[in-house]
DNA sequence: CGCTACTTTGATAGTGCTCAACCGGTGTGG
DNA sequence: CCACACCGGTTGAGCACTATCAAAGTAGCG
């Protein structure tokens, strides 16, 4: 029953069984796709069977073969790659409702580590039956995870210092919207500054710099662990940010393409 | 037939018929795993309805619905994503043996444009036959998709101009080197300098001197649209780059992963 | 109360950008 | 056959954004 059993760092504390543990997930999955009272049972179930795994805890290591994937409760995770000189980038962060490890088919091993950001709550993804809500939702969390991968390279590539900040706290806002868990645009950010320069290729100073900026200039709030954005859309409208759901509506310019 | 109809530049031309024409697709494929004679038959057969895709042709856009994967014969493509005010990213690369597209499952949008960088020829992927080895030859294939685009991330993140320069030619490299196109560690390079700017995530004139310096290092030749890397492995090893095919061998230092 | 971890501030350096022009090859049309 | 246009590569000068180094300020916590 112990999904992940080998951390490097201190191993999962056995489960909190507290109930409505798993809300926030099933929000979000429902949020991707309707699910069926079977999909939700399934995940109830699941749910029973939820860890808890502290701060640091390695989900998989780069190179190691990856476990069963699991659904995460609560709590934030992040795939990161450290350089032999210990510079660090964080590639994707894992919310509630995402899936670690999913590995539809594919080579067992990981290509990224996973760690645990926050102390996590997390169960064994249960098996979707094909062609259920839950298959559906899996699917569709999957081609979100690619497009977030993929907005980040050009986060990273195009975006300036400003840009890249407010970016990454819209892509936050939304996906922790879908979880239900913003309130009054307002979100509970765990991660350090110094995280947060290692996931946007910044130093911890300029991403100091440039919050205090945005502070001043009224787009945001930021204290003690909770980010509140003043005007998500017009932010987003500046810099130009496509979220996921309008994609389907937006049209690109035509402009150079080759 | 015609998989992808509704093109915004031109429209493919009628196919080139010639033999061989999937060689190179096909020793990448075989490179990734064993592939039965069952599967080499349906590499051929697919290979018959080869189109030619002139530059610039679009395979698919961001926002509107995929059509069926295609496998990429001959040619570059990559995704890409233009910003309002036409900043431009590549986000990945497809060299022969990729395929445009797969889908496994997933909702029908696509998360980016992708678009002929050369002159493309390219045929319907066949449909793998469950637990076959072509069926593991895509999942493989995947896999290191993904595992690319994490490194990509890296290297827009933490890695300096001379660095990005080095792993994306090392990354190409590598690549071409499965699918039997590489000549005495040179290869074809069709980008031009300003290309490779917009997928490193700098400037062609920035491009372009780091380039200088590398060729004044001894580090590579590149002339006329083929590259040649002086020392790839005393390269890799020295910006830390780890292979995709290291990687299983590779273990990170401890260090920081919080 | 003293840690420890995180944030903030200041001063200075440097990598990479911008703007602008020039060069060299290639293709095309007169 | 040569002039012209065009594209990609090259060069120079100056600047801006972001990094670096170092230290001080704050807040939570045992």
């Amino acid at each position: 029953m112990t999904s992940s059993s080998a951390a490097l760092s201190s191993s999962p504390s056995s489960a909190a069984a507290s109930e409505g543990i798993a809300a926030a997930a099933i929000r979000r999955l429902t949020a991707l796709t309707p699910l069926a009272d079977a999909d939700l049972t399934l995940l109830d179930t699941a749910a029973d069977r939820a860890l808890t795994y502290p701060v640091r805890h390695t989900f998989q290591t780069i190179g190691r073969p990856v476990a069963d994937p699991l659904l995460l409760l609560q709590g934030w995770a992040a795939r990161v790659r450290i350089l032999p000189d210990g510079r660090r980038q964080f590639m994707s962060f894992y919310l509630p409702g995402d899936v670690i490890g999913s590995t539809h088919h594919a080579h067992p091993i990981a290509s990224a580590t996973v760690v645990a950001i926050t102390e996590c709550v997390a169960c064994p993804a249960p098996a979707a039956p094909a062609g259920s809500g839950l298959a559906q939702a899996y699917a569709v969390g999957e081609a979100l995870d690619e497009a977030y991968l993929l907005g980040h390279v050009v986060q990273l590539g195009r975006l300036n210092a400003q840009e890249r900040i407010s970016d990454f706290l819209l892509e936050i806002y939304e996906r922790l919207s879908l979880a239900g868990l913003t309130v009054g645009g307002s979100f509970e950010m765990p991660l350090t500054q110094e995280m947060l320069a290692d996931a946007l290729g910044l130093t911890p100073v300029h991403v100091n710099r440039m919050i205090q900026q945005a502070r001043r200039d009224g787009d945001l709030m930021w204290k003690s662990g909770r980010v509140l954005l003043r005007d998500p859309e017009r932010t987003a409208r500046t810099i130009g940010r496509l979220s996921p759901q309008v994609t389907g509506t937006q049209t690109m310019p035509q402009a150079r393409v080759d």
